[in-house]
DNA sequence: CCTGGAGTTGTCCTA
DNA sequence: TTAGGACAACTCCAG
């Protein structure tokens, strides 16, 4: 009996408009059909996982739970509550892995810590054997008769549904028909075009799928693997599938640091990120989320993601440096509006991709700073990316399309840049400087110390 | 325990 | 315009 609880908690503590669950209603309708169709009917149950779990356990006489694992905290709560009151049922529980090829536990330091650094990580990560794809079932044998629920869309869960279209199609068919031609197209040449967020073609878009089950990791990495075997194959080619390959390491690295650090999506890595005096200044949150800071590239991209529930990678770590090294605001705020609005919002790679921004995370190389003209220059050369996301902007030419106010003509609505770089970027790098060598002194100031 | 090589994604200046 | 080098600068982690 495939069972699928809409968990009230999850929905109340997510501040997100109803995009992100018309996305899961519609991949949920398609398994539903599926399921229906081999034979058993999926079970829909709005509450609490435990009392949805007691209320089964006493309706039918239940012998074994099945689950695959996940690494958040608050699921590993709800999944040790639940596995506690099937066994006051006498019910076997039995969990796997398969949101993971290599589960946080299997890999650690030669100490056995766990990895904080992402090249170590994947060295080790690489020497594990990794499970193959499943086939789907050609038969399963349901409960029948049995109550559901309706297919939680926004609508029901009282939250708005905004955005006209997706950046993906949802469901397992549009997820393999994707990755298939990625795999036999855009993949070949991803270490190149991957920086380029004008590129539909660029990057798989496989993180919202892998977010909600609809394809599963095993896939992804059999196929690259098998592809990398092909002799016809030229040096560049594999350096791009190799290269793919990591950005699945990456993924699973961010669940390693998680699952090992709980407490990392409310504080910090670096202790040092939770002492910096943000300013958190509230119209300037307001114009970095609806993409009206007047830097153009991080206006297109917060669009993207508004209009899309989708961004880039490039861009992703322009915003985010935006967020933080120019407005100074707590990278929480932009966490947080993140996985709001993105249909592959993951609690793991969010918060690990968000610290490693803010310069407080995992990753201990100095501070850097991205330059948004920069960073637009080199990968939107001819702005058409800008273009297809600030109108405003559409008439201007590659030249003055980066620093629109230097022409002396910007877009008539398009506004002034909301912080001059050069400043936020110095007043950031000097406040930086300043906790760093007071944290070297224990914390306080030497008068302090003495004390 | 100690040592030393190394670390996703940059920026800015100079030639 | 572009390539190269200086600067950033602290911790991790294998040997």
């Amino acid at each position: 009996m495939p069972l699928f609880i809409v968990d009230r908690r999850l929905i109340a503590e997510l501040p997100s408009d109803g995009t992100i669950f018309d996305f899961q209603a519609a991949c949920l309708s398609e398994l539903a059909d599926r399921l229906a169709y081999l034979g058993a009917p999926l079970c829909i149950r709005y509450g609490e996982p435990t009392e949805v779990f007691r209320a089964l356990f006493n309706e039918l006489s239940v012998a074994a739970l099945y689950y695959n694992r996940d690494y958040e905290p608050y699921a590993r709560e709800r999944d040790r509550a639940v596995e506690a009151l099937a066994r006051t049922y006498g019910v076997t529980v039995r969990s796997f892995k398969d949101h993971v090829l290599v589960e946080p536990w299997e890999v650690a330091t030669a100490d056995g810590k766990p990895f904080v650094m992402y090249t170590p990580f994947f060295r080790a990560w690489s020497a594990v054997p990794k499970p193959e794809p499943f086939r789907e079932p050609e038969h399963l044998c349901g409960v029948p008769g049995l109550r559901s629920d309706s297919i939680p869309k926004a609508v029901h869960l009282g939250k708005p549904a905004t955005i006209a279209r997706w950046a993906v199609d949802p469901g397992m068919h549009a997820a393999h028909k994707r990755w298939e031609r990625f795999r036999s197209g855009g993949l070949l040449q991803y270490h190149k075009s991957r920086d380029f967020p004008a590129l539909e073609e660029g990057s798989s878009r496989m993180s919202s799928y892998l977010r909600f089950g609809a394809i599963s990791i095993r896939r992804l990495y059999r196929d690259a693997v098998a592809y990398l075997q092909d002799p016809r194959l030229s040096a560049e080619e594999r350096t791009a599938i190799q290269r793919f390959i990591a950005e699945l390491a990456w993924r699973e690295f961010f669940q390693h640091v998680l699952w090992h650090f709980p407490d990392t999506p409310r504080r910090s890595f670096r202790p040092l990120g939770d002492a910096f005096p943000w300013e958190n200044n509230e119209r300037l949150f307001r114009a970095w989320s609806e993409g009206q800071t007047g830097y153009p590239l991080v206006d297109a991209a917060m669009r993207e993601l508004n209009e899309t529930g989708y961004m880039h990678n490039r861009v992703r770590m322009v915003v985010a440096s935006f967020l933080v090294k120019d407005l100074h605001i707590d990278w929480r705020w932009g966490e947080r509006y993140f996985r709001s609005k993105l249909l592959d919002g993951d609690l793991a790679s969010n918060v690990g991709n968000w610290q490693w921004a803010a310069s407080v995370g995992v990753d201990t190389r100095p501070l850097r700073i991205f330059n948004p003209i920069r960073q637009s220059r080199q990968y939107d050369p001819d702005g058409t990316y800008i273009r297809r996301w600030v109108p405003e902007l559409s008439e201007l030419p590659a030249t003055s399309i980066h620093e629109p106010w230097r022409s002396g003509r910007p877009g008539t609505e398009y506004p002034h840049p909301i912080v001059n770089h050069a400043e936020r970027k110095r007043l950031f790098e000097r406040i930086y400087a300043q906790l760093r060598s007071r944290s070297a002194t224990g914390g306080l100031p030497p008068s302090e110390r003495d004390l």
